[in-house]
Order: C-alpha cells, then sequence, then structure tokens
DNA sequence: TAGATTGTTAATCGATTAACAATC
DNA sequence: TAGATTGTTAATCGATTAACAATC
C-alpha cells in the first residue's frame, strides 16, 4: 500500500466501486476478480487494483475479492459509517423530492430536519422529517450541529445562506443551486450539482453522431 | 487548431465555460483574458486556451476573448442551437421538480410533453407542459421524434424503458434511476445522474479533515 | 500441485502547464 | 509604438495500463 495523496480521479471513482459492489451484493455474489467487476464497469482490472491499492489490501491472490467485505471496506473509506448528519434547507419542489425519494440512509446520513420560509410548508413532515422555518435555523445548527446543508433554495440566496451556515459549523454542502460556491474557510466542502452540465454534455455529443 | 478526438476532460469543461461566460455576460462583461477567466474558474490560462483550441481561433492577442462571443461560440459547439427536443418520463417528485423548476430552454432544448402512468396527473399540465398517459408514449416518439428522453421512473423500470425507447429512435438519455444504462446501438448516448455518487464524495472528503 | 489473481513496479500514454513567437 | 495576450509547440507531470513475481 503506497501513502500518498488520493487523486480526484479515485476519489470519485470511489461511489462508483461501491454503488456496483453494492449491486453485486445485493444479487448474492460472493467473490468477484478485478477483470470481472472491470468488466461490469468499463474498466481495465488494472485501475481498480491500483486504485485499491491507495487505501490497503483487500483481495487475496488466485481469489479476488470477497464482495460484502470490499464493499465495507470501500463504504469505511467514504464514511458511510460516521452517521454524518444532514439537514435539507429548501423544500421546494427539489427539496421535497429528495426528502420524498432520495435514500440518505444508504449512504450513512442521518437526515434530521428539513427548513423553509413558506409558511404552508412549516411544520409539517415528510417522510417523517419534519420542516422548520428559516427563522429557527441558526439556532438548530448551533445546537444540533450537523455536518452537511443540502441546498435547494433560490440562487441568489446561495452564497449568503453559505456563508452564514459556514460560521455556524455547517462543513459539508450538497449544493443543488446553480452558482458554484466558495469559502476561504479550511476543511469546508462543496459539491455543487450542475444539472444543466450534465445535459449540455448530452447536447455536445448527440450534436455530433 | 489542432484537429483530433476531443478528450473527455475537455468535453465535461465545456458546460462550465459556458455558464461562466453566460454569468459574466448578464453581469455586462465585455471582454475577458484566459487569465482572468482561469481565476474565477479555479483552472489555468494555459488550460483554458488549450482547450478552446481544439474548437478554433476565439481571442484576440493584446485583447482577450469577447464574452458575449465566445459564450455563443461554444454555444454552438454544445449544440444549443439545435433545438433538441426533449421528453420527460416519470412525473413523480422528481420529475415534477424538473418540470417545474429547470429551464430547459435556456441549455437549447425544447420540452415537448411528459410522460406518467398515474390517472391523477394524466392530463394536466405543468408549466404548461401536458402530461400524457404511457400507453401513447409509443405513438408519440414515433411521430413526433424526440430527441432526448429524461428518465425519472423507478429503478426496474429504466433499462428496459430505455431499450424500448432506443428503438424508437430516442438518441439521448438522461437518467435520473440510479442504474448505469448501456445499450449496443450506436449513437445513443446516457447522462446517468447519480445524486449518491456525488453525496459519497462530500461524505469522503468531510470524513478526513 | 496447477491455475488464478493479487499488489506493485515499470512503461506508456495523455493531459496539464510552461514558454514564447506572433500580433493585435 | 509598447504592453498585453493570444495560439501553439515543447516540457512536465500525473494517471492509466502492462507486466510479473508472489502466493493463495
Amino acid at each position: 500500500m503506497k501513502k500518498q495523496r488520493i487523486s480526484d480521479a479515485v476519489i470519485h471513482r470511489l461511489p462508483r466501486y461501491y454503488r456496483h459492489l453494492d449491486d453485486l451484493h445485493n444479487k448474492g455474489t460472493v467473490r468477484i476478480s478485478s477483470s470481472l467487476l472491470g468488466e461490469k464497469m468499463g474498466i481495465t482490472a488494472s485501475q481498480i487494483r491500483q486504485d485499491l491499492s491507495c487505501f490497503g489490501e483487500f483481495g487475496q491472490q488466485g481469489y479476488g475479492y470477497n464482495v460484502a467485505e470490499l464493499r465495507a471496506e470501500i463504504g469505511h473509506i467514504l464514511g458511510v459509517e460516521n452517521g454524518h448528519r444532514i439537514i435539507v434547507i429548501g423544500a421546494g419542489h427539489l427539496g421535497h423530492a429528495l426528502l420524498q425519494n432520495f435514500d440518505f440512509a444508504k449512504v450513512g446520513f442521518q437526515l434530521d430536519t428539513a427548513f423553509d420560509i413558506s409558511p404552508e410548508l412549516i411544520g409539517t413532515q415528510i417522510r417523517g422529517v419534519t420542516i422548520r422555518s428559516m427563522e429557527e435555523l441558526d439556532e438548530y445548527v448551533a445546537s444540533y450541529r450537523p455536518d452537511v446543508a443540502v441546498l435547494t433554495v433560490p440562487q441568489n440566496e446561495a452564497q449568503p445562506l453559505a456563508a452564514r451556515l459556514i460560521e455556524l459549523g455547517i462543513r459539508g454542502f450538497w449544493n443543488f443551486t446553480n452558482v458554484e460556491l466558495s469559502t476561504e474557510v479550511p476543511g469546508v466542502f462543496f459539491e455543487d450539482v450542475h444539472f444543466a452540465d450534465t445535459l449540455l454534455t448530452l447536447s455536445y455529443r448527440i450534436s455530433r453522431s
């Protein structure tokens, strides 16, 4: 096992490994070789072994990998056992869709609560999660200290809201607004989900085929 | 201008360029140099010039790039003027959120119609888009020939549905189900939006900071 | 044991960055 | 003109692939 900085390319493949291993696991597959997994994922066996070697030795010569074990190891690397706590800010259509459909627990997140400004929504529940007033936000975050905030608010509110939350100790943002967030504060991370970008990539591809 | 295969890395940066240029354009910025744009985007000026050189010469020595012009050029490369036609399949929470909030026109797509199985939804409209019965799907696609389908249906329906749509001539899939789609048919493209992957990346980062 | 498959080192390939002549 | 900044070529860096000894 080499001990070095993990490249972004590797980090971005980890969730994919996790997803595919989870898939195999659910199908009852007990063992898998790097070549078979590579075939399934459309990457080389070499790359898989190289990637995994950044984190340890999880396989066995002549056998391959135990699916359940490797899945758990990668889950561990990704931090799914850390019980990170998450809140949703903005319960409009998209926020509502996430609250209703997205399985936060499956990726190891504990969904605590949601916030919105709309009086009709405040006090209601979606799948057991209470929607609170934005006025309670500061106090809530200060006392319950969630790790991550999902931002499904209007564009122009995103950056100031993020700044406010960073000050209150939030360390991760799952950002669905179409702005790229940033901060000077170290140890704070953003994952910007730009829907339009992927659709434009698709547009590019079908435009020249 | 070098004429060669465009790498995925470049293709994935194009929408970002487009977004940032659009942003500058909306702010009234007339010209921008590669170094200033790079600063804004967090990449090197060299990379921007190298990327753009794959498609042509859009700048001027000593001046930089005209924002409106470069924005239009990249839009053209991405195919936003092609008026691609798109349909949404599945008008549950996520499909509904997209219909309600996502600006398809802004990325050059013409949103034709949506489909769902729910009798309560069929016949209703969301932002002027009619929701039709899934039973009309084949006939509709066969006669109106949309280019792209947005898949916001249950996981297990995704792959067979995609196969069916490919046969009917759909060439692009904006896939929000958590399965990776594939086909043998050439000229068909998939953009899988895996929400969980980005959240897991975030989990990884906050777990080790 | 023989076959399979790992983890790792070395080789290759490609992408990013630097440098600079050309020129607006 | 002088300064700025491009497009492109060359240099560097890093990521992917290939190869193989180790070993289950």
